[in-house]
RNA sequence: GGCCCCAUGGUCAAGUGGUCUAAGACACCGCCCUUUCACGGCGGUAACCCGGGUUCGAAUCCCGGUGGGGUCACCA
């Protein structure tokens, strides 16, 4: 069997978005099981919205998510260049050939006149298709309309009466019938080729095997498949994957919310949660295993288990899958990809003990969804000063046997070291014993004093994340609300 | 509007004529664990779009309808 070739092509018009991502890592994941070639091919031939920029968020967006390529763009192989901008020549040999074997012809219609007559058959009630008029131009009137300035785009010649029909890998035999499609631009009159001219000619040079991508691209297929007819190339196999829909069930876009890669990078998610819940949109493994690493889905993957139904994008399984991600990791990775969110909320400089880091981050880590969320949690070890933040707690501090627990704890503060989580265990328990109450008695207004609220990470965190000297402040804080003179020792 | 694709719980989805009184996951609800919340464990609510066929038998096959999506560019 022939050595599977596959490609990502994305137009630099904009980040990656996580159906682009998602399309990327088919192909990926498809090249990676059977030993293949993954290439990245940039399509640039729209130069009003293509930019470097958007190229390299796309590139660093897939490094990201640990997709990388054998050949392509900034890599290199034996089928470049690897921008499309930087193949028009021999795009434009391709149309030559064309068009000397009478299968494309020039047209010089303006944009008005095309527009015109799309108007004309829609008034009609006709399919806005075009009629083909330029066909008929004669050498005369071509060179009138060159003297006049026009530059021509060359136009595919679309054969009449038949039925090309697209194998897909996911969908079946799809039939599509030539009388529905109008010829179509295959070079622009700056001479810069489409989308569907481009795509097949690099594709068939390439040696593309299969070619993965989202269902907007199937009624194009037709199309490409009679340009590898006319340019004698065989086609590669298609397999088109249905497009994600926002909560709405309308296409994915701006107003759902975040859809480039960049946006959830920046949100704290995991690329290996990203990989995996993208891999469960639309592709179902066999068992019933939700959590894949990325060689378990190198080795479960199959096209055929590629679902055919659009699929709503659900942010709130992304969340678990994310948090699930965040819960296995090993801390120290964890507390050193949280440490920019802590910096930039200004809680820490950086400069802090790793071990004391890693404290704050252990005692938070399960509640988190994506690690930007850090902040919000561990807002109770810096703020100046926590007094009840609701009624509540207001009334949890109030309880009669507050001061006589407050009064033994500051005592242990001072008379013991607090800084492991072991040392905080000894003492939390030795504060039972010393107050002789019950442990919802001691912990939670102790819980109160030191945070402000009856809800939160364990206490034996806070307490040596606190320190000595936040602890004997809290605690006096905490005597001064109530309005109580702290007894003497 | 023409053409094309799709249709199982709120969401992702398994299911390819009988083993479906339909799996699993997320979400939701309850219980347990826990001297808080969360995590974790256990359990629960909840679905085959509608109508015709074919068949002894249909979520599964066929036709029609409805709904959703895509596409009809000198965008990709």
């Amino acid at each position: 069997m022939e050595r599977v070739r596959v490609r990502f092509a994305p137009s630099p018009t904009g980040p990656l978005h996580i159906g682009g991502a998602r399309s990327a890592l088919f192909n990926w994941l498809l090249a990676r099981k059977y030993n293949g070639t993954m290439v990245v091919r940039i399509e640039d031939t729209d130069l009003e919205r293509s930019s470097p920029e958007s190229e390299k968020n796309i590139l660093d967006s897939l490094r990201w998510l640990g997709i990388d390529w054998d050949e392509g763009v900034e890599k290199g192989g034996p089928y470049g260049p690897y921008r499309q901008t930087e193949r028009v020549e021999i795009y434009r040999e391709y149309a030559q050939r064309l068009l000397a074997e009478g299968k494309a012809y020039y047209c010089y219609c303006t944009e008005e006149e095309l527009e015109a007559e799309r108007q004309a058959l829609l008034a009609r009630g006709e399919m806005p298709r075009y009629t083909g008029r330029c066909l008929r131009l004669t050498v005369a009137e071509k060179r009138r309309l060159e003297a006049e300035g026009r530059r021509p785009a060359l136009r595919f010649r679309v054969p009449p009466g038949r039925v090309v029909t697209v194998e897909d890998l996911v969908r079946g035999p799809v039939r599509f019938e030539t009388d529905g499609i109008g010829d179509f631009v295959i070079v622009k009159s700056d001479g810069i080729p489409t989308y569907n001219f481009a795509v097949v000619i690099d594709d068939a040079l390439m040696k593309i095997t299969h070619v993965i991508r989202g269902e907007e691209h199937l009624s194009n297929t037709p199309r490409q498949l009679l340009l590898y007819e006319a340019l004698g190339f065989t086609p590669p196999r298609f397999a088109h994957v249905s497009l994600i829909l926002g909560q709405d069930r309308t296409k994915m876009s701006k107003r759902h919310g975040a859809t480039s890669v960049e946006q959830y990078r920046r949100m704290g998610y995991l690329p290996e949660a990203l990989i995996n819940f993208l891999a469960l949109l639309g592709w179902a493994p066999e068992g019933e295993k939700e959590i894949f690493s990325r060689e378990e889905l190198i080795q479960e993957f199959s096209l055929d288990r590629v679902a055919k139904n659009p699929a709503v994008f659900d942010l709130e399984k992304l969340n678990w899958l994310n948090g699930y991600y965040i819960r296995q990791a090993p801390l120290a990775k964890i507390r050193e990809l949280a440490v920019p969110y802590l910096r930039e909320a200004g809680y820490i400089t950086g400069q802090e003990n790793p071990a004391w880091l890693d404290l704050v981050v252990q005692s938070v880590r399960e509640y988190l969804t994506c690690l930007a969320e850090i902040t919000q949690h561990v807002g109770i070890y810096f703020a100046p000063q926590v007094p009840p933040a609701d009624e509540e707690a207001a009334n949890v501090l109030r309880g009669e046997q507050v001061p006589q627990v407050l009064t033994a704890f500051s005592r242990l503060v001072e008379e013991r070291d607090i800084t492991t989580v072991e040392e905080a265990k000894a003492v939390l328990k030795d504060l039972t014993r010393m107050t002789r109450l019950g442990g919802k008695q001691v912990y939670l207004p102790l819980r109160v004093a030191l945070t402000g609220r009856t809800r939160g990470p364990e206490l034996y965190y806070i307490l040596p994340i606190l320190g000595r000297e936040k602890l004997k402040q809290r605690v006096e804080a905490a005597f001064a609300w109530l309005g109580v003179e702290k007894p003497a020792p």
